[in-house]
DNA sequence: TTGTTGGTTAGCCATGTAGCAAACTATAAC
DNA sequence: GTTATAGTTTGCTACATGGCTAACCAACAA
């Protein structure tokens, strides 16, 4: 378990290229060889296998060699701890939304408390308070 | 529409520091100044002041100057194009698995059929086929 | 066995990134 | 007005990254 944040870096890095995001995209679709996948870039075979390399050591691709090919596949564990990631800071992103929202509101009841010196000056902190949408 | 894609690059490559995650979350906490942002890290300012403009540029932190005092919050629409690549990828890659399940079971069907001369060799294509459960 | 194919290693270069210290600017605070 | 505070600008290092060529190795294919 303390082992999976290290990898965020790499993972976060290795999907920084176009090429190597191009390349999980690809991979998504089914394995392939890097000669396939070198094919529709414009890049001699050493830089490209760089960035396979680049991608490896994120884990987001596994590689296995047989005879003189090397087929590569997509390991999704990396790309779901990613995921994963974005979908705790929502999470906090929008609770602190929705506690915002809250304060708003009692703010503006306060104030309209204010205004008409008589009427409920209770339940306030109270509110379905749903985000999403999406 | 064509704009977005771009982004993508510095939005990983930010994402890709550790300080600069660090600073990500605690912006889902809310709005700080660039000295309260920088308090936790042992770092000097002028270091510091990079990665807070590397988030600027990726668009995901937004900042402005108040009398002498830089206030920087989140901007979520960053953080949220990231997230969306990821499950647009997972989708794809889920949609494959689904067929790719559909296949070998198609497979598994076939070779049972040729093994038993009279059955069912109808309905093989059909499979509810929801993966997720992690 | 002699090519040819598919990948790999080694070495080079240009650019980008992460860090620093030092000096500077502009706004409070006294 | 002077001083402290909060950032900012300006160099400067060191190292990582992305690209190349050239040479190399290890399977097939003829």
């Amino acid at each position: 378990m303390a082992n999976q944040q290290p990898r965020l870096d790499q993972v976060f890095a290795a999907l920084a290229d176009p090429t190597r995001r191009a390349i999980v995209m690809r991979l998504c679709a089914g394995e392939a060889s890097v000669g396939e996948l070198a094919e529709p870039f414009d890049m001699a075979l050493p830089s490209f296998m760089k960035h396979i390399h680049v991608l490896e050591l994120s884990g987001l691709v596994q590689s296995e060699k047989s005879g003189r090919v090397r087929t590569c596949r997509l390991s999704p564990e990396a790309l779901v701890g990613a995921e994963d990631w974005f979908q705790h800071q929502r999470a906090i992103w929008e609770a602190r939304l929705d506690r915002f929202e809250a304060y708003v509101m009692k703010l503006k009841q306060e104030k309209a408390a204010a205004k008409r010196p008589a009427k409920t000056t209770e339940k306030t902190t109270n509110k379905p308070s749903k985000r999403k949408g999406t």
